[in-house]
DNA sequence: CTCCAGGTTCCGG
DNA sequence: CCGGAACATGGA
């Protein structure tokens, strides 16, 4: 396989692919394979600079948003000890443009779900429901809504979405039936396509967000989940349990600013790599000692 | 065996 | 508006 390389920014294949953005790709070898939409695509560090198989190159220079200036992207984030400290670990991360309806639909299957089933979960669509894509390694989009749509919800169940499978189903439906569009709403404001998004059965605040920062490019949103909630409760907040969601959700606008996703997404990995165990471990102290 | 996972929705107070 | 419970499945 011919390899290209990537532009010379700072990169982190790793911290990127593992960080709970994306769930499809796979470790092959020194590096990884996966699929940019319908391109497959194989990638893979080398020291400071990143390559991927060359026919790759332009999508996955855009998917892997190496045009961000994490310079700066770093300067706009706070000071605090604990900010710093997921910064040093997680230098390199980038945020991901993936494709929106696999973004959309991955996170409506990820409910309630650990990563390690949310990959599961992914594979199996893909190998089931996608198409295998010409290529020496075996590589499958995900299905698209039109392909999902003509399934039976015991279809999905068996592919263990469990109660998301309804959820997946009738979104499919309502963008395969022109009720939504997910293309033509690039150009609308945050709020308003946060609201579109959350029209979606199983598709909430947290989900919502996730597919505004993960696909839509809205840097500044912040999907607070168990993990992200808890963080924020200890490291701001003294440990308050009883600081509700929206609390939390102004708090991080306001706090981390423009780059608010980015952010957030650095605190989420250091503290899941840190504190994998119990997330009872995570106080103030485990954090600036 | 029990517990819980990158939540959402519905229900009763 | 708010807290609680149901919702499926599998790995720890």
């Amino acid at each position: 396989m011919r390899l290209t390389r990537l532009p010379d920014v700072e990169f982190n294949v790793d911290l990127t692919l593992n960080c709970g953005q994306v769930f499809h790709w796979d470790r092959a070898g020194k590096g990884y394979l996966g699929a940019v939409g319908r391109q497959p695509v194989y990638v893979e560090q080398r020291g400071r600079r990143a390559y991927v198989n060359a026919e790759a190159a332009k999508p996955a220079k855009s998917y892997f948003g190496l045009d961000h200036s994490l310079e700066e992207i770093y300067l706009s984030f706070p000071r605090d000890r604990a900010m710093i400290k997921a910064l040093e670990a997680c230098r390199g991360m980038r945020i991901i443009r993936q494709p929106i309806w696999e973004c959309l639909a991955t996170f409506i299957t990820s409910a309630m779900k650990q990563v390690a089933h949310i990959r599961q979960i992914s594979h199996t669509l893909r190998r089931r429901y996608g198409e295998r894509l010409e290529w020496e390694y075996e590589i499958f989009s995900y299905p698209d809504p039109h392909r999902l749509a003509r399934l039976k919800e015991e279809d999905l169940r068996e592919c263990a979405l469990g109660f998301r499978a309804g959820n997946l189903l009738k979104t499919a439906r309502m963008i395969a039936e022109g009720k939504a569009d997910l293309e033509s709403w690039r150009n609308l404001e945050t709020p308003a396509l946060r609201e579109k998004l959350c029209e979606f059965p199983g598709v909430g605040e947290k989900i919502a967000n996730c597919v505004l920062l993960f696909a839509y490019e809205r840097l500044e949103a912040v999907p607070i989940d168990v993990w992200i909630a808890q963080v924020l409760r200890v490291l701001y907040f003294k440990g308050d349990e009883t600081v509700r969601l929206s609390d939390l959700t102004a708090f991080s606008a306001k706090y981390f600013g423009e780059y608010s996703g980015y952010a957030q997404q650095y605190l989420f990995h250091h503290a899941r790599v840190t504190f994998r165990r119990s997330k009872k471990l995570v106080t103030l102290a485990d954090w600036t000692e």
